[in-house]
This record gives structure tokens, C-alpha cells and sequence, in this order.
DNA sequence: GGCAATAGTTTGTGATCAAATTATCTTTGC
DNA sequence: GCAAAGATAATTTGATCACAAACTATTGCC
């Protein structure tokens, strides 16, 4: 799909705009390969719009670590590497389980509501082997909760996280597919559910260490920790 | 100064690169006050460039968290209040702590030194009240300090979060000139000599309390945490 | 005198183009 | 046959321009 196919819905909004939500949500979710060099006319051919939008969008994604620049000026997809994912597993764990607790606080009746529904379309993707649906639904789930513990600042370095390591989910999910997955939501509801700070840390550090577990071991490196 | 006099030194450095740079010195060491508003024309006239690299150099710092862009399109330099004081603290608090116990592991006798060299920097400046000295010298001493913890994602997240403050200490320290301020780092020395993990981390929290606890002081806030 | 409509100015956005830089292909010399 | 050097192609970069949106100041109306 081109830009242009969305423009009736995107009316007002910048081409660079669209073009950065466009892309972010490739990395995101799967779109591009670890390593995958990108051109700016390339893209720009690709979504049907001019260069200029696609340059603005392009450096605001290398801000945000979703893009890599090289000293010669090319862009890519930022390769895998056994430190990198350490690294942003640890600081996975040290800012999720933060912005868990935070959200505990401020969480009503129709927040659990919202967060089993978004369970139960992550179940239906897994039986389906919606490899996509699951980690749309899986980011929804996660910064759904996030956002409620009202740490703007905090769920923004998050997101700077989880547009990191999402090529490598990729590369993971299209090897091994859904089959493996458990869902580890179920424990975080439940401790949600009885507000059980301790049992909440739990299932995110159990639900972060499956993800970044997957990531290392289908790359074939060592899993200590 | 206008880029132009500084080209021949950074030969070969787009200018939208050297752009960034400029402007991110001035939102970390202060040469920008917090709600100041920003055009792109106005900076490219200023610096001596088109309005082309100023963009790219823009969208960059938006992306970084150093500039806001509001929905009439229009940017400026972040306002301060108290829920983003208080959300930089913690997040620098959890952040910074653990660079600082990563950093303790691969840390040499010669960083020892440097650290000392920087640190001797920071009490001339107090000593003579060179605001901007004492800011650079500070961000010198931390970031030197974290570059041992060999983390790169962590070091730029944290990066992020200083540029988000660097206009607050500037608020502050141009009332209150550096009188006030005691040297933090002496301590954190000591505990860097003797590999006190434990220390250190008292030591850097102490430092981390003061600096956030200045600016919401200064600026008449609640001092609750 | 206060408010709303309007004209003029400022500013962001997107397209196009030329220049500079880097990569790729081809050829030449050994 | 292979490596180095030159030529060619592709790409980034920076400037300029046209246009649209937003803001400001003025004017006119009630």
C-alpha cells in the first residue's frame, strides 16, 4: 500500500508525518530484516512521495534508535548482536517493571477490561499463527499498562526499547512461528487483578526473559545470562 | 558564533550534523531558556545556514526529547513542571545507578585519574562561578564515568534525559549563580577507588538528589518525593 | 469601547535541482 | 589472472522556490 491509498483518512496530518508512523510500524512489527540497508529515494519511490518528507522521517527514526547511520552516510536496519540484546534486556527489565508498579496505582475496573481484551485477540493470533497480530497485540497489551502509570517520559524511553529489538522478533517469529509462544500475559492479569505488586513484577520479568530467551537462543548464542 | 568559522575544523561533517551539535550544546549547557519558541528560519539565519540542515537538525532534537513540537507545528524548548522533574529524577535515579555499578567493573587506574582531572575542572569552575563550566564539567565527569559500563543503550537513553534537564539547571543556577552547589563527586571517587558498589551508588543518588532537588526548589515546587 | 472579520506577515511543508560524495563497474597494467 | 586505477552510476546533501497554514495587526461593525 502507498501513502497516497491512506491520504483521505490521513487529511491534515504531514507527509513526513505519515511517512514516520509508516515506517515505524514496519520496524516495528516486523517489516524490515536486521541488517536491511535502506535508501532515501528508495523509500521514497516505495511510498510514493518525495524525498524531502522521507529525510525528516528517516533522521527522527535514527534519533530513536529504530535506524542505524553509518559513517558513510547509509542507512540501515540496525544488525543484531549478542550485546545489544543483553542490553536491552536488562534495561527492559529495569524500566518495565518500574512503569508496572507506577501503572498498579491508577488502574480501574475498565483497564483490566481493556487489557483482556487485548489478551484475547493475542490468544486468537497464536491459534491462527498471526505472527503480526501477535506483536501488534503483545506491544498494545504492554504500553496499554504502561500507560497508565502517567510516566510519559519513561514509556518514551520504553518505546525507544522495543522499536530496538523489533526486527529481531522478526527474524525470530519467521523461523520458529507462533508454535512456541506461550502466553504470559495470563499471570500479569492475575496479579493485576489482585493488585499484587510483587507477582506483577514476576510475570513481566517471566514475559520480558521469554522474549529476549527467544531472541538469543534462535540466534544461536550462548544463554547465560 | 556563526557555523562558518568553525567549517575548517569540521571539514567533511554534513552541516545538518554540525547543526545538531551546536544546538544540543546549547539546550545541555544552557544557552536556551525553558518554553523559549524556535523557527527554523530564525535558527538558519542565526548559525549562517539554509533552513534545510537546521530542519533535519530539528526534527533530530524533537525526536530526542531536547525540542517539542506543539500541534500548531510550531517548536520550542520544553517547559518545565513538576510531574517531568519528578519523572527525570526517577528515571535518572534507576538508570544511572546501574551504569554506574556496570561502570565499576571494567573501571583502570587511568579512569580513576581522568575522573580526578575532570573533577579538579569542576571545583575551579565553582571556585571562579563559571555556570557553564561547572555543566560541562558535570556531564563530562557522569558520562565519562558510564562510558566504562560499556552499555551503549543505556548511555543513550540517559543522554536523553540530560538534554531534557539541561535548560531546568540553567533556570536555576542563573538565579542562584553556583554558591549553593557542593562538589558530589568527591565522594563517588572515594567509593570509585575502593570498588564500593554500595557507595557508589549512595554517592551518585546523593549527586542525582541535589541537582533535581535544586531545580524544583528554585522553581517553588513541593520538595516531597 | 469591545469584538469579530479581514488583510498582511511569518512560518512550516513539500518539490525540484545542482553539487558533492560514495559505491560500483570497467579497464588497464603487471 | 588479478589487483589497482579510472570512469560511470547511484545517493546524499544543501539551496531555492511555491504553497498552505498559522499568527498578528488592523479595520470595521455593533
Amino acid at each position: 500500500m502507498t501513502l497516497q491509498s491512506a491520504v483521505a483518512a490521513d487529511a491534515g496530518i504531514p507527509v513526513h508525518e505519515q511517512v514516520y508512523r509508516q515506517l515505524r510500524e514496519r520496524i516495528l512489527f516486523g517489516g524490515f530484516l536486521p541488517g536491511k540497508a535502506v535508501t532515501l529515494r528508495g523509500l521514497a519511490d516505495e511510498l510514493g512521495v518525495s524525498a524531502m518528507p522521507v529525510r525528516e522521517a528517516v533522521r527522527r527514526l535514527i534519533a530513536e534508535n529504530a535506524l542505524e547511520l553509518h559513517g558513510n552516510r547509509r542507512v540501515s536496519i540496525p544488525d543484531v548482536s549478542q550485546e545489544i540484546v543483553d542490553e536491552i534486556w536488562s534495561a527492559r527489565r529495569l524500566l518495565e517493571v518500574e512503569l508496572a508498579s507506577k501503572a498498579l496505582l491508577h488502574l480501574g475496573d475498565d483497564d483490566i477490561k481493556a487489557l483482556q481484551d487485548i489478551d484475547d485477540q493475542i490468544d486468537l493470533a497464536l491459534e491462527t499463527g498471526d505472527v503480526e497480530g501477535y506483536m501488534r497485540g503483545n506491544y498494545e497489551f504492554h504500553f496499554y499498562l504502561y500507560s497508565k502509570s502517567r510516566s510519559e517520559v519513561l514509556i518514551k524511553l520504553v518505546k525507544n526499547l522495543w522499536v530496538q529489538f523489533g526486527p529481531f522478533m522478526r527474524l525470530v517469529y519467521g523461523r520458529s512461528g507462533t508454535a512456541n509462544l506461550e502466553d504470559q500475559h495470563k499471570q500479569a492479569l492475575e496479579a493485576l487483578k489482585a493488585l499484587d505488586q510483587k507477582a506483577l513484577q514476576a510475570a513481566l520479568e517471566e514475559d520480558i526473559a521469554q522474549g529476549m530467551g527467544f531472541i538469543r537462543e534462535s540466534l544461536g548464542l550462548s544463554d547465560k545470562a
